[in-house]
DNA sequence: CAAAATCCTACCATTATAGCAGGATTTTGT
DNA sequence: ACAAAATCCTGCTATAATGGTAGGATTTTG
Protein backbone atom coordinates (compact mmCIF):
# COMPACT_ATOMS: atom_id res chain seq x y z
CA UNK A 1 0.00 0.00 0.00
CA UNK A 2 1.28 2.84 -0.99
CA UNK A 3 -0.85 5.60 0.29
CA UNK A 4 -1.79 4.75 4.02
CA UNK A 5 -4.77 6.15 6.39
CA UNK A 6 -3.22 9.12 7.41
CA UNK A 7 -3.17 10.30 3.39
CA UNK A 8 -6.06 9.36 2.31
CA UNK A 9 -7.46 10.76 5.70
CA UNK A 10 -5.69 13.68 5.31
CA UNK A 11 -6.53 14.39 1.69
CA UNK A 12 -10.28 13.56 3.06
CA UNK A 13 -10.17 16.39 5.36
CA UNK A 14 -9.23 19.16 2.43
CA UNK A 15 -11.92 18.00 0.38
CA UNK A 16 -14.00 18.22 3.18
CA UNK A 17 -13.58 21.35 4.39
CA UNK A 18 -13.24 22.75 0.78
CA UNK A 19 -16.61 21.68 0.44
CA UNK A 20 -18.42 22.63 4.08
CA UNK A 21 -16.44 25.59 4.55
CA UNK A 22 -17.29 28.97 3.48
CA UNK A 23 -14.57 31.15 4.27
CA UNK A 24 -15.77 30.27 7.42
CA UNK A 25 -13.42 27.78 10.17
CA UNK A 26 -15.13 24.07 10.16
CA UNK A 27 -14.60 22.41 13.37
CA UNK A 28 -12.76 19.22 13.84
CA UNK A 29 -15.82 18.05 15.50
CA UNK A 30 -17.93 18.58 12.43
CA UNK A 31 -15.08 17.03 10.06
CA UNK A 32 -15.15 13.74 12.36
CA UNK A 33 -18.88 13.36 12.49
CA UNK A 34 -19.32 13.94 8.76
CA UNK A 35 -16.44 11.38 7.78
CA UNK A 36 -17.41 9.36 9.91
CA UNK A 37 -13.42 8.98 11.40
CA UNK A 38 -12.20 9.04 14.63
CA UNK A 39 -11.68 12.50 16.31
CA UNK A 40 -8.64 11.93 17.88
CA UNK A 41 -6.92 10.53 14.74
CA UNK A 42 -7.98 13.28 12.74
CA UNK A 43 -6.44 15.81 14.99
CA UNK A 44 -2.89 14.52 14.82
CA UNK A 45 -3.36 14.42 10.66
CA UNK A 46 -4.94 17.48 10.53
CA UNK A 47 -1.56 19.10 12.78
CA UNK A 48 0.77 17.79 9.64
CA UNK A 49 -1.43 19.78 7.72
CA UNK A 50 -1.00 22.86 9.30
CA UNK A 51 2.30 22.69 10.03
CA UNK A 52 2.71 22.03 6.27
CA UNK A 53 0.76 25.50 5.80
CA UNK A 54 -2.23 23.82 4.12
CA UNK A 55 -4.83 24.38 6.68
CA UNK A 56 -4.80 27.33 8.99
CA UNK A 57 -6.38 27.23 12.38
CA UNK A 58 -8.31 29.21 15.19
CA UNK A 59 -8.85 28.06 18.38
CA UNK A 60 -11.71 28.87 20.66
CA UNK A 61 -15.12 29.60 20.53
CA UNK A 62 -16.05 29.55 16.48
CA UNK A 63 -12.61 28.17 15.95
CA UNK A 64 -11.39 25.52 13.64
CA UNK A 65 -9.66 24.94 10.37
CA UNK A 66 -10.47 26.37 6.90
CA UNK A 67 -7.87 26.21 3.93
CA UNK A 68 -5.11 28.39 3.09
CA UNK A 69 -5.95 29.19 -0.64
CA UNK A 70 -8.36 28.53 -3.51
CA UNK A 71 -8.69 24.59 -4.16
CA UNK A 72 -7.48 25.11 -7.22
CA UNK A 73 -4.18 26.01 -5.87
CA UNK A 74 -3.82 22.62 -4.03
CA UNK A 75 -1.53 20.00 -6.03
CA UNK A 76 -2.87 16.42 -4.48
CA UNK A 77 0.94 15.28 -4.84
CA UNK A 78 2.08 17.67 -2.32
CA UNK A 79 -0.99 17.02 0.19
CA UNK A 80 0.26 13.33 0.24
CA UNK A 81 4.02 13.96 0.36
CA UNK A 82 3.37 16.18 3.08
CA UNK A 83 1.69 13.49 5.37
CA UNK A 84 2.74 10.45 3.68
CA UNK A 85 6.55 11.49 4.01
CA UNK A 86 7.24 10.66 0.15
CA UNK A 87 5.24 8.65 -2.57
CA UNK A 88 8.39 7.09 -3.79
CA UNK A 89 7.53 3.08 -4.73
CA UNK A 90 10.37 2.20 -3.26
CA UNK A 91 13.59 2.82 -1.27
CA UNK A 92 16.18 3.10 -3.50
CA UNK A 93 14.50 6.15 -4.49
CA UNK A 94 13.96 9.59 -2.04
CA UNK A 95 12.49 12.67 -2.32
CA UNK A 96 14.25 13.94 -5.19
CA UNK A 97 16.95 11.85 -5.72
CA UNK A 98 18.57 8.45 -5.15
CA UNK A 99 19.57 6.65 -2.33
CA UNK A 100 20.78 3.42 -3.21
CA UNK A 101 24.37 2.36 -3.35
CA UNK A 102 23.52 0.01 -6.00
CA UNK A 103 22.40 2.58 -8.00
CA UNK A 104 25.40 3.03 -10.25
CA UNK A 105 24.72 -0.48 -11.51
CA UNK A 106 21.05 -1.33 -10.94
CA UNK A 107 19.42 -2.67 -14.19
CA UNK A 108 16.17 -2.02 -12.34
CA UNK A 109 16.57 1.42 -11.07
CA UNK A 110 15.38 3.17 -14.18
CA UNK A 111 11.83 1.02 -13.89
CA UNK A 112 11.64 2.27 -10.30
CA UNK A 113 12.40 5.84 -11.47
CA UNK A 114 9.69 5.11 -14.23
CA UNK A 115 7.09 4.53 -12.31
CA UNK A 116 7.96 7.36 -9.65
CA UNK A 117 7.81 9.94 -12.77
CA UNK A 118 4.17 8.34 -13.45
CA UNK A 119 3.00 8.86 -9.99
CA UNK A 120 4.29 12.53 -9.82
CA UNK A 121 2.90 13.44 -13.27
CA UNK A 122 -0.43 11.86 -12.33
CA UNK A 123 -0.87 13.37 -8.56
CA UNK A 124 0.74 16.52 -9.67
CA UNK A 125 -1.73 17.53 -12.46
CA UNK A 126 -4.92 16.81 -10.15
CA UNK A 127 -6.26 20.07 -7.68
CA UNK A 128 -8.13 19.54 -4.96
CA UNK A 129 -10.66 21.63 -6.91
CA UNK A 130 -11.16 18.69 -9.26
CA UNK A 131 -12.08 16.28 -6.50
CA UNK A 132 -14.21 18.70 -5.32
CA UNK A 133 -16.21 19.33 -8.24
CA UNK A 134 -15.71 15.31 -9.66
CA UNK A 135 -13.76 16.13 -12.63
CA UNK A 136 -14.07 12.27 -13.56
CA UNK A 137 -12.67 12.73 -17.00
CA UNK A 138 -9.16 14.65 -15.63
CA UNK A 139 -9.20 11.55 -12.90
CA UNK A 140 -10.09 8.73 -14.80
CA UNK A 141 -8.84 9.90 -18.18
CA UNK A 142 -9.53 8.53 -21.46
CA UNK A 143 -7.42 6.58 -23.67
CA UNK A 144 -3.85 8.25 -24.75
CA UNK A 145 -2.51 6.15 -27.51
CA UNK A 146 0.97 8.20 -27.38
CA UNK A 147 1.90 6.80 -24.11
CA UNK A 148 -0.34 4.40 -22.91
CA UNK A 149 -0.07 5.35 -19.46
CA UNK A 150 -4.42 6.62 -19.27
CA UNK B 1 6.29 2.31 0.02
CA UNK B 2 4.52 0.87 -2.36
CA UNK B 3 7.36 -1.68 -3.60
CA UNK B 4 8.38 -3.49 -0.34
CA UNK B 5 12.04 -5.83 -0.81
CA UNK B 6 10.16 -8.48 -1.41
CA UNK B 7 8.95 -7.64 -4.74
CA UNK B 8 12.46 -5.59 -5.37
CA UNK B 9 14.08 -8.64 -4.69
CA UNK B 10 11.97 -10.53 -6.72
CA UNK B 11 12.27 -8.49 -10.19
CA UNK B 12 16.21 -8.64 -9.08
CA UNK B 13 16.11 -12.34 -8.86
CA UNK B 14 14.52 -12.33 -12.53
CA UNK B 15 16.51 -10.27 -14.26
CA UNK B 16 19.61 -11.77 -12.78
CA UNK B 17 18.23 -15.16 -13.65
CA UNK B 18 17.68 -13.91 -17.21
CA UNK B 19 21.27 -12.53 -17.57
CA UNK B 20 23.26 -15.24 -16.16
CA UNK B 21 21.25 -18.73 -17.16
CA UNK B 22 22.10 -19.85 -21.00
CA UNK B 23 19.04 -22.47 -20.32
CA UNK B 24 20.84 -23.88 -17.72
CA UNK B 25 19.97 -24.01 -13.78
CA UNK B 26 20.89 -21.23 -11.79
CA UNK B 27 21.82 -22.08 -8.01
CA UNK B 28 20.61 -19.52 -5.31
CA UNK B 29 23.84 -19.35 -4.12
CA UNK B 30 25.55 -17.76 -7.00
CA UNK B 31 22.48 -15.43 -7.50
CA UNK B 32 22.74 -14.39 -3.54
CA UNK B 33 26.69 -13.73 -4.39
CA UNK B 34 26.20 -11.63 -7.75
CA UNK B 35 23.57 -9.61 -5.73
CA UNK B 36 24.79 -9.52 -2.12
CA UNK B 37 21.70 -10.55 -0.99
CA UNK B 38 20.97 -13.27 1.94
CA UNK B 39 20.39 -16.27 1.18
CA UNK B 40 18.23 -17.40 3.09
CA UNK B 41 15.37 -14.37 2.44
CA UNK B 42 15.85 -14.99 -1.76
CA UNK B 43 15.26 -18.57 -0.81
CA UNK B 44 11.52 -17.52 0.35
CA UNK B 45 10.80 -14.92 -2.16
CA UNK B 46 11.89 -17.33 -4.66
CA UNK B 47 9.46 -20.22 -3.40
CA UNK B 48 6.55 -17.59 -4.10
CA UNK B 49 7.82 -17.32 -7.80
CA UNK B 50 7.80 -20.92 -8.35
CA UNK B 51 4.11 -21.01 -6.76
CA UNK B 52 3.50 -18.52 -9.26
CA UNK B 53 4.96 -20.46 -12.22
CA UNK B 54 7.23 -17.43 -12.85
CA UNK B 55 10.11 -20.08 -12.30
CA UNK B 56 11.08 -23.43 -12.61
CA UNK B 57 13.11 -25.24 -10.10
CA UNK B 58 15.50 -28.54 -10.32
CA UNK B 59 16.55 -29.85 -6.81
CA UNK B 60 19.88 -31.35 -6.60
CA UNK B 61 23.35 -31.36 -8.14
CA UNK B 62 23.86 -28.74 -11.28
CA UNK B 63 19.86 -27.95 -10.01
CA UNK B 64 19.01 -24.36 -9.46
CA UNK B 65 16.50 -22.09 -10.83
CA UNK B 66 15.49 -20.78 -14.57
CA UNK B 67 12.95 -18.72 -16.42
CA UNK B 68 9.77 -20.59 -17.50
CA UNK B 69 9.49 -18.51 -20.87
CA UNK B 70 11.24 -15.55 -22.65
CA UNK B 71 12.18 -12.48 -20.90
CA UNK B 72 9.51 -10.60 -23.17
CA UNK B 73 7.16 -12.59 -22.41
CA UNK B 74 6.81 -11.46 -18.41
CA UNK B 75 5.20 -8.46 -17.66
CA UNK B 76 6.46 -6.60 -14.48
CA UNK B 77 3.18 -6.06 -13.27
CA UNK B 78 2.44 -9.49 -12.83
CA UNK B 79 6.20 -10.13 -11.01
CA UNK B 80 5.22 -7.10 -8.39
CA UNK B 81 1.82 -8.39 -7.88
CA UNK B 82 2.38 -11.81 -7.18
CA UNK B 83 5.12 -11.33 -4.81
CA UNK B 84 3.60 -7.94 -3.20
CA UNK B 85 -0.16 -8.99 -3.35
CA UNK B 86 -1.24 -5.97 -4.92
CA UNK B 87 0.02 -2.81 -6.22
CA UNK B 88 -3.22 -1.00 -5.91
CA UNK B 89 -2.10 2.38 -4.24
CA UNK B 90 -4.91 2.43 -1.01
CA UNK B 91 -6.64 0.05 1.00
CA UNK B 92 -9.89 1.06 -0.98
CA UNK B 93 -8.82 -0.62 -3.67
CA UNK B 94 -8.24 -3.98 -4.11
CA UNK B 95 -7.03 -6.97 -7.30
CA UNK B 96 -9.89 -5.79 -10.08
CA UNK B 97 -12.09 -3.99 -7.62
CA UNK B 98 -13.22 -1.93 -4.90
CA UNK B 99 -13.29 -2.83 -1.15
CA UNK B 100 -14.29 -0.20 0.76
CA UNK B 101 -18.18 0.84 2.37
CA UNK B 102 -17.78 4.72 1.59
CA UNK B 103 -17.17 3.68 -2.05
CA UNK B 104 -20.68 5.07 -3.49
CA UNK B 105 -20.25 7.97 -2.09
CA UNK B 106 -16.61 8.91 -1.92
CA UNK B 107 -15.45 11.81 -3.73
CA UNK B 108 -11.66 10.70 -3.90
CA UNK B 109 -11.89 7.47 -5.04
CA UNK B 110 -12.18 8.47 -9.10
CA UNK B 111 -8.46 10.12 -7.80
CA UNK B 112 -7.42 6.38 -6.51
CA UNK B 113 -8.54 4.51 -9.51
CA UNK B 114 -7.43 6.68 -11.48
CA UNK B 115 -3.73 6.32 -10.00
CA UNK B 116 -4.09 2.37 -9.82
CA UNK B 117 -4.85 2.44 -13.52
CA UNK B 118 -1.52 4.92 -14.19
CA UNK B 119 0.13 2.15 -12.31
CA UNK B 120 -0.93 -0.57 -13.71
CA UNK B 121 -0.57 0.66 -17.63
CA UNK B 122 3.33 1.54 -16.84
CA UNK B 123 4.28 -1.55 -15.20
CA UNK B 124 1.86 -3.55 -17.31
CA UNK B 125 3.76 -2.21 -20.18
CA UNK B 126 7.05 -3.10 -19.48
CA UNK B 127 8.95 -6.66 -19.51
CA UNK B 128 11.36 -8.33 -18.36
CA UNK B 129 13.44 -8.10 -21.49
CA UNK B 130 12.96 -4.46 -21.58
CA UNK B 131 15.06 -4.30 -18.06
CA UNK B 132 17.86 -6.68 -18.94
CA UNK B 133 18.70 -4.98 -22.09
CA UNK B 134 18.33 -1.94 -20.54
CA UNK B 135 15.28 -0.07 -22.40
CA UNK B 136 15.67 3.44 -20.98
CA UNK B 137 13.64 4.63 -23.17
CA UNK B 138 10.86 2.66 -22.61
CA UNK B 139 11.24 2.87 -18.87
CA UNK B 140 12.06 6.61 -18.63
CA UNK B 141 10.20 7.92 -22.04
CA UNK B 142 9.90 10.74 -22.99
CA UNK B 143 7.57 13.88 -23.31
CA UNK B 144 3.87 12.99 -23.78
CA UNK B 145 1.95 16.05 -24.29
CA UNK B 146 -1.46 14.35 -24.45
CA UNK B 147 -1.54 13.38 -21.24
CA UNK B 148 1.46 14.64 -19.54
CA UNK B 149 1.76 11.24 -17.57
CA UNK B 150 5.19 10.93 -18.21
C1' DC C 1 -16.00 33.21 33.40
C1' DA C 2 -17.70 29.13 31.31
C1' DA C 3 -18.06 26.86 27.04
C1' DA C 4 -15.96 25.68 22.76
C1' DA C 5 -12.37 24.66 20.41
C1' DT C 6 -7.43 23.71 19.12
C1' DC C 7 -2.73 22.23 20.82
C1' DC C 8 0.64 19.16 22.94
C1' DT C 9 2.81 15.03 24.96
C1' DA C 10 2.75 10.53 25.60
C1' DC C 11 1.26 5.95 25.15
C1' DC C 12 -0.31 1.40 22.96
C1' DA C 13 -2.01 -2.67 20.26
C1' DT C 14 -1.72 -4.85 15.87
C1' DT C 15 0.30 -5.82 11.55
C1' DA C 16 3.88 -5.84 8.09
C1' DT C 17 8.68 -6.04 7.01
C1' DA C 18 12.97 -8.21 6.70
C1' DG C 19 15.03 -11.51 7.67
C1' DC C 20 17.40 -16.25 10.23
C1' DA C 21 17.89 -21.33 11.58
C1' DG C 22 17.68 -26.06 10.99
C1' DG C 23 16.69 -30.00 9.05
C1' DA C 24 14.26 -32.92 5.27
C1' DT C 25 14.33 -34.21 0.58
C1' DT C 26 15.93 -34.85 -4.09
C1' DT C 27 19.34 -35.52 -7.68
C1' DT C 28 23.86 -36.08 -9.79
C1' DG C 29 28.54 -37.63 -10.36
C1' DT C 30 31.98 -40.93 -9.10
C1' DA D 1 26.46 -47.23 -2.93
C1' DC D 2 27.13 -42.82 -1.31
C1' DA D 3 28.60 -38.21 -0.65
C1' DA D 4 28.00 -33.69 -2.30
C1' DA D 5 25.04 -30.19 -4.10
C1' DA D 6 21.11 -28.27 -4.24
C1' DT D 7 16.11 -27.12 -3.34
C1' DC D 8 12.13 -27.56 -0.07
C1' DC D 9 9.64 -26.91 4.26
C1' DT D 10 8.45 -25.37 8.97
C1' DG D 11 8.92 -22.24 12.25
C1' DC D 12 10.99 -18.45 14.63
C1' DT D 13 12.28 -13.37 15.70
C1' DA D 14 13.54 -8.46 15.93
C1' DT D 15 12.30 -3.98 14.31
C1' DA D 16 9.47 -0.54 12.29
C1' DA D 17 5.14 1.27 10.59
C1' DT D 18 0.30 1.71 11.06
C1' DG D 19 -3.71 3.18 13.21
C1' DG D 20 -5.08 4.74 16.62
C1' DT D 21 -6.21 6.46 22.12
C1' DA D 22 -5.87 9.38 26.55
C1' DG D 23 -5.55 13.35 29.17
C1' DG D 24 -4.76 17.68 30.03
C1' DA D 25 -3.05 22.61 28.67
C1' DT D 26 -4.10 26.62 26.13
C1' DT D 27 -6.76 30.03 23.60
C1' DT D 28 -10.82 32.61 22.27
C1' DT D 29 -15.61 34.01 22.20
C1' DG D 30 -20.19 35.25 23.91
S1 LIG E 1 18.56 -2.00 -5.69
FE1 LIG E 1 18.46 0.13 -5.18
S2 LIG E 1 18.70 1.06 -7.11
FE2 LIG E 1 18.48 -1.03 -7.65
S1 LIG F 1 -12.59 6.21 1.62
FE1 LIG F 1 -12.57 4.27 0.56
S2 LIG F 1 -13.34 4.83 -1.37
FE2 LIG F 1 -13.04 6.75 -0.44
Amino acid sequence: MMVSTKGRYALTVMVDIAKNSNGEYVPLADIARRENLSNKYLESIIAILIKGEMLISLRGKNGGYKLSREPKDYNISKILKLTEGTLAPVNCIIQDGVTCDKAATCSTLPLWTGLDRVIENYLGGITLEDIVIGNRKKMLGDYCDKCSAL
